[in-house]
DNA sequence: GTGTGTGCAAAAGGTTTGCAAGAAA
DNA sequence: TTTCTTGCAAACCTTTTGCACACAC
């Protein structure tokens, strides 16, 4: 359990100003024992229900882009009906259940290290995603 | 230069009535020396200019989505501002190219095929995606 | 007090839908 | 003539924006 004052702490440290909703939008995230893995919409969902408060959509947007841009959380690329957000910033790459729309976390010792070999001229690379999609065995996919 | 004719007897072979409008978009998409990778405005605005005829917007997208459902185009997941298609649809990765948007086939000889260990029980794979975002070596990256 | 953040509603951008008219079988 | 397809506009959903008010410093 991570005291508010850490969440304080935290945010002053990066630059935000420790606001209400952003403590309450670091407690829902990051007082977890998983990584939580969401969309805007069920961020704001959890935060209506744990905190029986409401916090303008606008915020939730402002704020985890913010937190997003400070490297407190990942955007992960799965399709494009919405942005789907990471509490785990460490490099790891996703599982992604087709018949659940779940995402799961995999390490490397599931998905060996990916080898680039050769990159653009002139470019660095910012990030390597790999997505397994996966869905029922017995079961029609498109 | 691929004939109309082998557009028209494609889209009949699986089910899809040979509309003006269908074959005018095969040839708009396969028609090419390389690989395409188009958003749907992409799509809709080649159309308008080398046909200099316009087809609805509903039907370049109901187009594209029967095409993919018959496995002529592969969808692939970059950002949520909006679906990339590719009318690549051999196993390959890709490069993101975040200065220019710009996407870039590659293959095995420069991302080595990713090696899954295990898989979540009871599902099979249906695709492995490797998506690697690059950008200026001089630039801010958010 | 000054500057930043919040909240609301309105706008924007991409995508889907309903339905009448048109084309293919 | 029956069924599928098109085209338009409206609807939809997620995300962004403008602006007045409130809060952090």
């Amino acid at each position: 359990m991570i005291k508010n004052s850490e969440f304080i702490d935290k945010l002053r440290s990066s630059g935000l100003r420790p606001t209400k909703q952003r403590v309450k939008i670091c407690e829902v995230l990051f007082n977890r024992d998983k990584t939580f893995h969401f969309t805007i919409h069920d961020l704001a969902m959890q935060i209506s229900k744990q905190l029986k408060e409401k916090i303008s959509l606008a915020t939730v947007y402002n704020t985890v882009h913010a937190f997003k841009d400070k490297g407190y959380l990942k955007e992960i690329s799965i399709n494009s009906d919405k942005s789907y957000f990471d509490t785990n910033i460490s490099n790891h790459h996703h599982f992604f259940d087709e018949d659940t729309n779940e995402l799961i976390d995999s390490n490397d010792d599931v998905i060996e290290k990916v080898n680039i070999k050769k990159n653009l001229t002139g470019k660095k690379i910012n990030s390597v995603e790999v997505l397994v999609k996966v869905a029922s065995d017995n079961q029609n996919q498109n």
